[in-house]
DNA sequence: GATGAATGAGAGTTCATTCAT
DNA sequence: TATGAATGAACTCTCATTCAT
């Protein structure tokens, strides 16, 4: 019996997060405004009330992504930061091969996200989500840059933050758009190509993001 | 009678004309889910029907303003991979100038395509999006890097697609969000400050890609 | 075809205050929360979405009615205040037999009007109840009272504030409710007793208030 | 054990009460339809389903209130009746200064009672106030005046049921809304002023209610 | 006895679109 | 060509209530 409500408290909390999943995929589809909580509700198979009664509105479902996301990824990037025994270099390779990793991994989450930080009204979502997500990772980016530049690691001239700009943008543009990707490597032929789940590209496309910046970064000798 | 008729189509396409750029600038702001064809009516003072009558759908005056604006800028970038008097190198540069120019200038338009390249539903925005402006422009670019690196001028080891990915995404980055860019500025107190208007900005957003594509592309002697 | 026209424009208006009056007596019947757009819709046989179309909103439409009635009504004291031919006791009294034989016939608004002026939430509507129709007329009432005290013709000892309460109060009160004035009246077995249709009890109310305020009002000789 | 239950039953009815008297708040101020069980079980602090759990329903809710408020206020007037060492005219003297009294102190409930007997709807709540409440009082004052005509001292024109509703209706038209109150006594301009907490005004009123009963009912010599 | 979770019904509102003229 | 009127569908959200525990 006290498992039984024990399980009973965990699908609760299961639902939450079921709901939360199920909201990520339709919202990285059609995006926050083109996606209903009729919708999610019927694809999460709950009442539709439900969501209103776990979080409150449509909007504070999206805040709840946001914070049930950043609240589970974070430390990621600091952790590489503090590492004294890399270089700088070595610590900005790290922090573009993981963050490879994780939006090809999460790329529906990141579309959310994404869509979200580009769309100019719900100026509360837009600014939640830069400051808590998009802010504090590109932060670390740029100081590491910055401690490259002081120590005379990286050469003089680069701007730290624009080369953070960068490197998230060119991944942005990666994750933007299946579609777009397609195209832009001649695949777009094949509808079943999902380049996010292709390990090779993925390796192309970290190997491209690192040599940009060690030939931008380094000093040449 | 002639004439009557003559000065009715202007006067309509005047008037869609105006529609279109009411609705850009609205489209920006809000998006498109979110903006409704009752507030383009209302801002272009226009009879609500009277889009429907002239577009069919709001789907359509959409593409129509992808129409629009791609009759209306291309041949801009064909002209610059055409000219036999400048290095690769040079043309990459000048091509980014322009772009970053070009983008600056119509921030409003840049975000609406943008924010429907990267919705995943609507396909048949996507579709006409990527074919009609996108990748046009992205494979003169793609182009003129393998050509560099064919004539021995580039880095063989570069990835021209991946290139061209970084050019644009780096672009699109900075013109996502002037929230996010201020942010990244350390300008977020300033709401008044748009960075699209600052001339020295932009200066300094351009030399930057042009040193990032110089050092990854060029041989280092 | 020209009638056909002008048929069609006449209808417009014709459904503007059909609505209004379906909205009167549904509101008057279940009271403003009570009743949902939806019934109004169903009972005017009218299209939901018409109503928002002509009132933008389920208040706006209440404050239209409010607004159509006032417009209906206004001028009816100011006559009778301005007629230099009675006295002020006569005034007094052909306002009281007009006010009653008015809110008899209209009993439905009336009971509308009532029920919003009483409820404290929803402050805007109240306001404007009280401001473009309850204290018109109450106070050109007050001011026959005062007249005839400052004439000597009524008994200063009168208080023209209270007393004006005191006639609408005592009407709000037999209006307020059917079953309260049979239950009053020892006619609460007939249900098909109505009241208000009843012309020897509207003389036999008449008559009192009169007979109430000539009492005090008038000096004893 | 015995006293683990009576201690619940206690807490219970304490609990009931606290219901009950935040409830009449909330009513007052929002109507029945306006206020949800919801608003009223955050404002108690008891869990929603509680509410429902004691009283079954929102209407029984409401019902409960009428009870418990009319059994606290039960013999209050007969005392008056019954006193033979008062005539006629001093026991409506007596009646009207108590129930001013009594209204002006007991404002919030009033209102409910009031809102509640002039909405149609609702048949039962409406039943039970007039039956429970309303009726019993006037019931009362009815009698008085009837006694006062047959006895001589009331002149023998006077309508007991109409001056019954007279002395309510004013009492109810006064206590209806603070808005209208204050507008009729040119008070509308500060926003402060409570007409039923003022003494002043307490006393004002009740002269005009005795007064006007008096030239109303006693004969003239 | 007491409650958090869950639900179906219905609320007001807004939408893109169509129709009659 | 141009438009005010009208519509049905869908929206988010809140409601009173119930149920399993």
């Amino acid at each position: 019996m006290y498992y039984q409500i024990h399980s009973i408290v965990d699908m609760s909390t299961d639902k939450k997060e079921h709901i939360i999943n199920t909201a990520i995929e339709l919202f990285a589809v059609k995006g926050f405004e083109g996606t209903s909580i009729r919708e999610i509700a019927a694809a999460a198979q709950v009442n539709l009330a439900m969501i209103n009664y776990y979080f409150g509105s449509k909007e504070k479902l999206f805040e709840s992504i946001v914070e049930y996301k950043a609240s589970h990824s974070r430390g990621a990037l600091e952790e590489v930061a503090a590492d004294t025994s890399l270089t700088q270099m070595q610590k900005i390779e790290v922090i573009i091969q993981r963050h490879v990793d994780r939006l090809f991994a999460n790329r529906h989450f990141h579309r959310v996200i994404f869509q979200e930080m580009v769309m100019t009204s719900r100026s509360a979502l837009q600014e939640s989500i830069i400051c808590k997500i998009i802010y504090p990772n590109n932060q670390i980016i740029t100081q590491i840059i910055q401690s490259g530049i002081d120590s005379g690691e990286f050469n003089r001239n680069a701007d730290p933050q624009l080369c953070t700009v960068t490197i998230i943008g060119t991944i942005n543009q990666i994750m933007s758009s299946k579609r777009f990707c397609n195209k832009m490597l001649n695949r777009d032929d094949d509808e079943t190509y999902v380049p996010y789940e292709d390990d090779a590209f993925k390796q192309r496309f970290t190997n491209h993001m690192i040599s940009i910046m060690q030939n931008h970064l380094l000093k040449q000798s």
